[in-house]
DNA sequence: GCAGAGGTGTGATGGCGGTCACATCTCTGC
DNA sequence: GCAGAGATGTGACCGCCATCACACCTCTGC
């Protein structure tokens, strides 16, 4: 056990205490002893960048750590965020399987850990074992789904004030447990800027700004910094028809 | 060999002679014998649905002729097109694997012949050949591969016109060997709607007939029934940023 | 040939939200 | 505590495009 940016890194996949919840790694031991001999496990500072949007891929990412964001920029500049990556997730899949550029850029939101393993190796490691082709179909799935959710919000929303509702309550079904003042509020911790909100809403920073405002004088939500507080969840539903 | 609609009906896998240039279908003996047993074929009417979106699914549908159009609605109506399927490829995908509802409402565009296969039977048949597996990451990697797409021409773009144009570019890589009058003009089979250009285009029909008709006007492209031909490529080469 | 349905062209109107500009607030490191 | 960077709040402006309305065009079936 080494550590470093203050973070607990998991040096062996066997003896992973997380395994069993996440994604990809709940695999059998056969298929686990093959990936630990293959792994390349790496530490990143926050801002990391794992893949790049249009680069070859070198390999694929297992996140073991913190979250990812996952992004793809538009040549005049214009960022959007497709979703951000839990761990135990597999980054840069769809690259790796089909030999095609990465499809987004992955950026470390905290120091993080991962574990790196190359294409040539990846590839082999899904011919052997049919475990491992159902996690990676489960990821895929997983990815897609959360795309075609992008494309719900950006292409059937009637507003922005729709998109951003939809986010509060997204971000409501994980909500934190905190002592509250009353028991209909939701506490949630966003720790995202107005920028990246913007970026996953397709708007802009200022449009969002207005909106939390907005929202805000309605009494529908209190803000206190990365804490976060629903007020009246019925007013923003009805905002939303997707 | 049996026909209705109009169609040559493909009844065996195995000597399928479209299978090796297909996503999906192009496997091994042993797989295809098994893929064989299991398959029910039909035959649908133009519009028939194969998948309705938010319906638990029943199974996993191949298309072996002619395309399919995937869709997704919002509560109000309004409707976007997430992409056109190919024969050859597998329909319900994600819904199979994850065993969660359809993602997207499956209509066929013209009369078509597809392959039913149970949900049991499909999970089955990806637990027990590896190189089912990996076709099944190459077709949920393409899907990926366009719901990205879809949400950068959605969320990217800063203009109707833009995406128009992109659409137009796009189709523009599968152009028809016709009899040209000029060298640089390409020509296009166009047969959907404005509406449905709409639906993939996040946009109004009003608003593409407008673009079309500028477009036109600017001698940029020639519409005669579904016969279309881009006659200045750079023009709207210069539209798009993305 | 005719009726009806579906597809397309086009004007008028109004509002949402992008953009620019700048003030203010908050955090971080030194 | 201070400087500087980054994040946020807010006003002004205006253009794009959704919407409504309606004419016209092009099929198809009878």
């Amino acid at each position: 056990m080494s550590s470093a940016y203050n973070l607990h890194i998991i040096e062996n996949c066997l003896t992973c205490i997380h395994r069993e919840n996440r994604l990809f790694c709940n695999l059998p031991k056969e298929a686990l002893d093959a990936l630990q001999n293959m792994k390349a496990t790496s530490v990143y500072p926050k801002g990391a960048l794992l893949c790049l949007e249009g680069r070859a891929p070198r390999g694929a990412f297992i996140l073991c750590t913190r979250r990812a964001k996952l992004s793809t920029t538009s040549a005049d500049g214009k960022t959007i965020i497709l979703r951000f990556a839990e761990p135990g997730e597999v980054l840069g899949l769809t690259a790796v399987v089909s030999n095609t550029p990465y499809e987004a850029t992955v950026e470390t939101l905290e120091p993080s850990q991962a574990n790196f393993i190359s294409q040539q190796d990846f590839l082999r490691f899904l011919q052997e074992y049919s475990d491992v082709g159902m996690k990676v179909a489960q990821q895929l799935t997983h990815n897609c789904k959360c795309a075609y959710d992008e494309v719900r919000s950006l292409g059937l929303s009637n507003s922005v004030r729709e998109k951003i509702a939809k986010l509060l309550l997204d971000w409501a079904q994980h909500p934190l447990e905190l002592p509250k003042k009353k028991p209909d509020e939701i506490a949630l911790r966003v720790t995202l800027t107005q920028e990246e909100i913007a970026q996953l809403a397709g708007t802009s920073r200022e449009t969002v700004s207005r909106v939390l405002g907005d929202f805000k004088s309605k009494g529908w939500i209190r803000i206190k910094g990365a804490t976060w507080h629903i007020l009246n969840k019925p007013a923003l539903q009805k905002l939303v028809t997707i």
